[in-house]
RNA sequence: UCCCCGAUCGUCUAAUGGCAGGACAGCGGCCUUUGGAGCCGUGAAUCGUGGUUCGAAUCCACGUCGGGGAA
């Protein structure tokens, strides 16, 4: 092992804290880091992280473990590799990811640079899932896996990654966090929501960003799969794909949205049959396993977070494309949500959802070239 | 300004003289480091005014609103 520096991403949660405190009892030189990234107005609530609260709650574990404690801005990148993603997202009526985002970009890209810059040896975050033999794997208790969010970091900084909290349950955590007398942050609530949008109305941002008249906010139709206008809504940017909240009554069974037409604004229902898909798509594919899979190998996909994994078989792959043949239908595969594909518990890679098809998706025959 | 038909929770509907029920939407909670879904719980209606009846959403009269109708 060469060097014991070791920075550690945090958020002022507890994760991340018993992160720094049990790095910093094995003996390594930690230096924490929060991530400043996005600039709330002065009067919100205290959040349970990237407020200035949270802020001072990583200073103060730091200071209790008598380590350096940086704060990092972030906050262009951010904008541009989150904030503005999320809304151009939207606007395409499809729906982002940010957390996977953040992650790829921001955690572990920029943070890692910053890493390097400071001639750390590890980078080291609150995350539950593990590195086992330079390999992501889930964190061991399943409820709490965070490794769907994971599928973006290059393999090459999985292998400075240290996850001290994935091998243990969120109650193992807080007794550890207690255990080394971090009472300031050991019964902090779960983070929730998404970071930037402060009471949970990402429509609120749409509009900051793009103003009022943003047509993912006005008013549009509802219908059926065969055009049948069945109400009217008010932006499909409050819309995706399996929602059921927000369609109108009515109907004999309930219905959910079951696609997003931008050009008519037009947000499509159906019944929950009409939901399942036995073909995925996927671009923006990233490998995290040393060797990439081919075409005709068994994966298994996971197409949102705390889905079960289903067995599946890579039909098609061009440049960063994938295309899945389903053993088994999902629901509600959504244009813009990540895919994971794993092996057990390992991750191998992922991917943006860029579509699903109701029918099982066929690998081509390939045409035989001339053998040598 | 004559004649028909219709009007029940936010929506679609059930009850045809006997406790106004259901489904979906809404709201609350659980779950969750995206958005959803799911589970549990919960508020919500007989168009109005009279009349008949022990008892009216139901029958009668008038009115209001909506749809239809060849002096």
């Amino acid at each position: 092992m060469a060097g014991r520096r070791v920075l550690v991403a945090m958020s002022g949660g507890v994760d991340s804290s018993v992160a720094a405190a049990v790095l910093h009892h094995e003996g390594y030189e930690v230096i924490g880091a929060t991530m400043k990234l996005f600039c709330h107005g002065e009067d919100l609530p205290d959040r349970p992280c990237c407020s200035l609260d949270s802020v001072n709650d990583a200073r103060r574990v730091c200071q209790q473990l008598g380590v350096p404690h940086y704060v990092l801005n972030l906050e262009s990148a951010f904008g541009r590799d989150v904030v503005q993603d999320f809304v151009d997202e939207y606007s395409r009526g499809r729906t982002p990811i940010p957390c996977v985002r953040c992650n790829t970009f921001t955690k572990f890209r920029d943070l890692a640079a910053k890493a390097e810059a400071l001639e750390c040896d590890w980078i080291a975050t609150g995350h539950y899932a593990r590195v086992v033999d330079g390999d992501l794997h889930r964190g061991q208790d399943h409820a709490k896996d965070q490794s769907y969010f994971l599928w973006g970091i290059e393999r090459a900084v999985v292998q400075k990654l240290l996850l001290p909290v994935g091998h243990q349950s969120k109650a193992e955590t807080r007794a550890v966090a207690h255990r080394l007398g971090l009472e300031v942050i050991a019964e902090k609530v779960e983070s929730q929501d998404i970071c930037f949008v402060p009471d949970g109305d990402h429509v609120k941002i749409i509009r900051r960003e793009l103003g009022d008249d943003a047509p993912s906010l006005q008013r549009g139709p509802f219908v059926l799969a065969d055009g049948t206008p069945v109400g009217v809504h008010d932006g499909f940017a409050r819309y995706t794909i399996g929602q059921r909240k927000g369609v109108p009554g009515g109907f004999a069974m309930p219905m959910f949205v079951v696609a997003i037409d931008p050009a008519t604004r037009a947000v499509v229902l159906g019944p929950r049959e009409s939901l399942l898909g036995r073909g995925l798509i996927a671009k923006g594919m990233r490998w995290m396993c040393a060797e990439p899979k081919q075409v005709g190998d068994r994966v298994e996909v996971q197409h949102r977070h705390r889905a079960t994994p289903v067995p599946a078989e890579i039909v098609r792959i061009d440049g960063d494309e994938i295309e899945l043949a389903l053993d088994a239908p999902l629901s509600a595969i959504t244009p813009g949500q990540s895919m994971v594909l794993y092996d057990g518990e390992r991750v191998l890679g992922g991917g943006f959802i860029e579509a699903g098809r109701r029918e099982p998706s066929r690998r081509v025959a390939l045409p035989v070239v001339a053998t040598v």
